[in-house]
DNA sequence: TAACGAAGTTTGTTATAACAAACAACAAAT
DNA sequence: ATTTGTTGTTTGTTATAACAAACTTCGTTA
């Protein structure tokens, strides 16, 4: 359902692993803190270490993985996100993404909006139906949908992976955030905004989604570490 | 007690070889376009393949490296970058980097200064003695000196991934640029107002170092394709 | 001469086995 | 009872061999 660039038919299996890997992450199948086993998932997915270890490898050096506790034995982790470490990839994230939005305004067309569009409606369809992981699906699809047209694939291929980073701490909180979408919905703003070609107001918009979310983030990690 | 600090260590040899082929991408001992043999560096490193192709693994998923010439067998490359492929990266950098310098300077403290001071002389000994391959580490070196105060370890290590990246492109180009820092050098300015702590114009010479260095890749790299 | 195809070679991929480091469990000794 | 040592298990690492896809070479044919 979810495939923004899919240039290469991936035959290889650690490819393969890979993508199973990354979407197990981005659906939040992996629980941060959570330690990976080589044998197991390559009993799960009934292939043999090697492929598994290319994906595993493959994820640590996007540090989307950490590798095991410490000086250990090794291994791979789901890594726990520090305050701090968040903050800088929302912050990140509002570079980008923001840069991303105001370069596809000028190559986008009517076609592409209409997508969004439909995007936008069944996204706040599934707000009111309490839906909220095919919610994330469809706003993971909206963010990248517009960020397509930028042509900026440098750009682009390094916000996949801050979205990846961020994905386990994310699906941990943001599903109680969706609700408050109902009142002040960035992703509507954006597309109004892109059907008039008001690029700096669009980034603007994109730019104020990313920051809401994130100081919504930081809110529960300020209460969390109240508590203690 | 023998050895009373020993950090880590890295002794597996898959690491070893991915410091070893980093280096070597630093210093340009490889071209771009140049293709790398598993087999071949296997062979050069006296090791088996397994850890050569975790390291180029390693590398490619930090897109250091490319993936072979296209559906074709495979294999990896030293990618060739466009001229927009460089223009992405040095935005990147500009926008990373002049967050870094800014955060740096809440923390750093005189004795740190008086360290980068010393680069900076350093550096304009080496443009004197036109001694360019020292001036290109004592660069870095005043860079991530700076960086290392701001206390984001996240935007750090993508910056040095998008270092690695620009590395093989800006070596066979810099050179030739170094000269013209004799008038307008912006590692002077940034000291300068790093002494009287003003962060909003340190961020600020970063940021002019590194879009004035990407001007100038970008006036070259109009020029090679005029000539075609 | 150009083109086609078959055999041989190169080269990345995958599975497997041997290995070593680390951890866990338990027994022995002070 | 706490510590120490030993043994067994878990688990990542590395080398190796079998494999498959792609590239090369070269001879044959039109």
């Amino acid at each position: 359902m979810f495939a923004p660039l899919s240039p290469l038919e991936k035959n290889n299996l650690s490819d393969l692993a890979y993508l199973a890997m990354k979407n197990a992450l981005l659906s939040g199948d992996f629980k941060p803190g959570e330690r990976l086993i080589l044998r197991d998932v390559a009993g799960k997915l009934g292939i043999s270490l090697t492929p598994v270890r290319d994906a595993i490898n493959h994820l640590i050096a996007e540090r989307v993985l950490d590798r095991g506790p410490g000086g250990q034995k090794g291994g791979a982790s789901v890594p726990v996100l520090s305050r701090d470490q968040i903050r800088q990839l929302m912050f990140l994230r509002a570079e980008l993404e923001s840069k991303l939005a105001y370069a596809a305004v000028a190559h986008i067309n009517d076609k592409d909006i209409d997508k969004l569009e439909l995007i936008v409606r069944q996204m706040s369809r599934c707000i009111d139906s309490d839906s909220k992981s095919k919610y994330l699906d469809l706003h993971r699809s909206f963010h990248f949908s517009l960020y397509e047209h930028a042509r900026m694939d440098v750009v682009l291929d390094i916000t996949e992976i801050l979205w990846l980073r961020c994905g386990p701490a994310l699906n941990a909180v943001l599903p109680d955030y969706v609700p408050n979408l109902k009142q002040q919905d960035y992703h509507q703003a954006a597309l109004n905004f892109l059907k008039s070609g008001e690029a700096a107001r669009v980034s603007d918009s994109i730019r104020l989604d990313i920051t809401e979310a994130g100081n919504y983030i930081d809110l529960q990690y300020a209460r969390s570490e109240a508590k203690q």
